[in-house]
DNA sequence: TAGATTGTTAATCGATTAACAATC
DNA sequence: TAGATTGTTAATCGATTAACAATC
């Protein structure tokens, strides 16, 4: 369904997109079938309205000439492009403060990621329970992942343990990884991997103040 | 010291210079002067040797021509460039989940964040402590800025309170904000916004899966 | 000196934006 | 029809990379 090439800056533009459609379909007054223009949703988010349009136009055409794109289609088209119409099962791995905070937080249920399990290898919390998701040995993980058929792994572990669980988590069979662990994973091209660097967010904070 | 105009791509990569060095370093023997090229960089990192020259070149001369970078002369370079060679004081502002974890990271004392209070506004919070880190009520947000110059506040608090919260900052003084609220603040453009966005890292990845 | 690698210029590549014909 | 806005092409802008003189 999805073309290649398709820039990831403008993949990161449609998700901004169907963010502040979702917003303005919320508060507007529902009788009436609203229609929202590029130009619109450039004035919510700041993206040139060319822009808007052309990242539209990779995945085909969804407005009206003269009129705009009629706003809860565009949002469910948008959804459909980045998957969010289905639902997708997640696992954690490590159990310490970022990860738990993680399984409570409530931003992935809503999008359709369901935590199936979290793990850890510390005897302690394993068994434990954080809120309804259950924590397990982390030497389940690859047995968990291909017997559940998870697609996403959330790594927020040690950076020296990082590269070793994600190799489970591969050998497992997951589709993709979301780490938090300040290094570059080394796997195969398979495997989608993101990665969010807390530090580096910090870091490049400094460097604008110390401007 | 900071030349305007330095592409924030840039920037990003001097961090995962930085690292890299600060890697390498760490594993090395310490009893020869260590150099290191920018090829070798390269091969580390997945960033181009003439990039890295580049990158390195708005900032100032820093190799030996036929020799490369002397490494702990190039980590320092690279901290002065960044900031990260100063002390740096934030606040927490929300004591949720995430906000919880995050005064509990490490990562941020090492890199010189101090972390000088949390702010909440729920009474059955305030007065309590997350490790040695008092949770303080948000009422005090805007005097506690100001009085105790704070230069970075992490905002942690559900979308709907965000911008108030901002406000509420910006009015204390403060000079930067990491947000991980789901929305586009808009603030006066002396603050400087780096905005974190989880839902957004998962929705990008499900576009990937769904391919 | 010969070999290696920087710093920097010039060429390439890709992404953004302006402009406009098509059309609602 | 006149006004508005899309979809798309062409122009612009900026970032990446190749190439190479300078030089250790």
């Amino acid at each position: 369904m999805k073309k290649r090439n398709i820039p990831s800056v403008t993949v990161n533009r449609l998700c901004i997109y169907h963010r502040c459609l979702e917003n303005i379909i919320k508060t507007e007054d529902k009788k009436e079938p609203l229609f929202i223009s590029s130009s619109e949703i450039s004035a919510l988010t700041g993206i040139n309205s060319a822009q808007i349009r052309k990242d539209l136009a990779y995945f085909g055409q969804f407005g009206k000439r003269g009129i705009g794109y009629l706003a809860i289609n565009l949002v469910k088209e948008l959804e459909k492009i980045l998957g969010l119409d289905k639902k997708w099962s997640a696992i954690i791995v490590g159990a310490g403060n970022l990860g738990k905070a993680l399984a409570r937080y409530r931003g992935f249920r809503n999008r359709g990621f369901l935590i199936k399990g979290i793990f850890d290898k510390d005897p302690l919390k394993i068994g434990k329970k954080i809120g309804h998701i259950s924590i397990y040995d982390i030497k389940e993980v690859e047995k968990f992942i291909r017997d559940k058929n998870i697609d996403i792994g959330v790594l927020v572990v040690p950076a020296e343990f990082a590269q070793e669980v994600a190799d489970k988590m591969v050998a497992g069979g997951i589709k993709a990884i979301l780490n938090f662990a300040p290094l570059r994973l080394s796997l195969s091209s398979e495997v989608r991997i993101h990665n969010v660097d807390l530090s580096l967010e910090f870091e490049e904070l400094t460097y604008y103040l110390s401007k």
